[in-house]
DNA sequence: CATGAGTTCCTAACGATGTTAGGAACTTAG
DNA sequence: CTAAGTTCCTAACATCGTTAGGAACTCATG
């Protein structure tokens, strides 16, 4: 309950907190991309920071609230990704395999990122609902660029994003570093599109 | 090296052996079941059998072979469950959507084991070289009937298991009780069939 | 400047984890 | 009967996330 109304919270000392509050997260994610995402521990992170464990409460409640942090880190970073191609209008055959295709980009970049955001693969961790709503936001990006593609069944829907995930997992555990998986993602969305009847390759404009 | 050459390996002790492993393995699945694959505690399990935390270890050399122990049984149930169709020639459209509704049943059927089996959802664990080699001739398995129904570009084989671990996935983790599965499947093994173009829905029997 | 609140850090500790050491009681083979 | 092998135990170690409680610091106000 401080009286500070007057500037809006850029104190000196609310500068250096959130400093260290990022230095925290990077710190985490190199953690994660050596140790694993799953076996970050609080002690090794807070050594990399120059601190003792218990320090680390000072800026999160507990360790899931740093998987949460990491997590909105995540979506933000996904959003920044898929931004040019997100609102692009009209939908074409080419745009979406171009968004795929930077969908794809952005999981094989950080395959530690992904098991956080998409694969659950910490056991106690499921994201705040706050953090939560961002992904749905995403996800609801990513359909209405289907429906304006004129898939609108939602079974459809269903295929597309388990065609998807299902891609992103195989590669990401197969063949991480591979790079062949262009051809690939092309052919999912043709073979997709074909099937449900949208966006035909053929100019399909009306006289 | 006891000098047991006489009856293979069928001694009185041997059986009481097997038979509290076959209890230990039980109450893991059990454990796991409520507590998830993950949380599965040495302690836990221990209790849950009538002994302390070590004593497990006259019948598991660690944790990690207690999950290739699971795995294992797991690999050996989906034979099980699987025998039927995978030897059925000639390979027709139904008998592969067949085969694919009883892959989606055995998954849902306990996705505590799909989890363990395919999901990699146990941080520290990967099966052990012999275990996995189970799993790939499964995989093989598959793979066979799919070359027999004509399906022959890798590529296709890529598309196919993504499209079905990323059915099985999102199915698992956002309904695992429904049943509206059946359709979704059928129309999935449809777009793949067509977009490859093996087995054609029309009888494509030469006159 | 001085005082008091708020923050950032620490050490010590709790309960839980997987695992090892060492020993007691039992089963079995010679 | 005796010696080996097994199955169980308790005690303990290092690690984990987390809490309690206190020392040192920053900072706004008298």
């Amino acid at each position: 309950m401080t009286t500070s109304v007057s500037t809006s919270t850029t104190t000196p000392r609310d500068r250096r907190r959130r400093e260290t509050i990022a230095e925290i997260l990077d710190a985490a994610w190199e953690l994660a991309r050596t140790e694993g995402i799953a076996s970050l521990s609080l002690r090794q992170l807070a050594k990399r920071v120059g601190m003792r464990a218990p320090s680390l409460y000072s800026y999160f409640d507990s360790k899931h609230a740093i998987y949460d942090a990491m997590f909105r880190q995540g979506q933000e970073q996904l959003a920044e990704h898929m931004a040019d191609v997100s609102e692009k209008r009209p939908v074409t055959r080419e745009s979406l395999k171009a968004g795929v295709r930077l969908w794809f980009e952005f999981c094989l970049a950080s395959p530690v990122r992904y098991q956080l955001m998409f694969q659950r693969s910490v056991p106690g961790f499921e994201p705040s609902p706050e953090s939560y709503s961002l992904a749905q936001a995403r996800l609801a990006d990513a359909g209405r660029v289907l429906l304006d593609a004129g898939v609108t069944d939602p079974a459809a829907l269903d295929l597309w994003t388990a065609l998807l995930t299902g891609l992103t997992s195989q590669q990401i555990s197969n063949d991480p570093t591979g790079d062949r998986w262009a051809r690939l993602l092309d052919e999912s969305v043709d073979m997709f599109l074909d099937h449900v009847g949208a966006l035909p390759t053929q100019t399909g404009d009306a006289p």
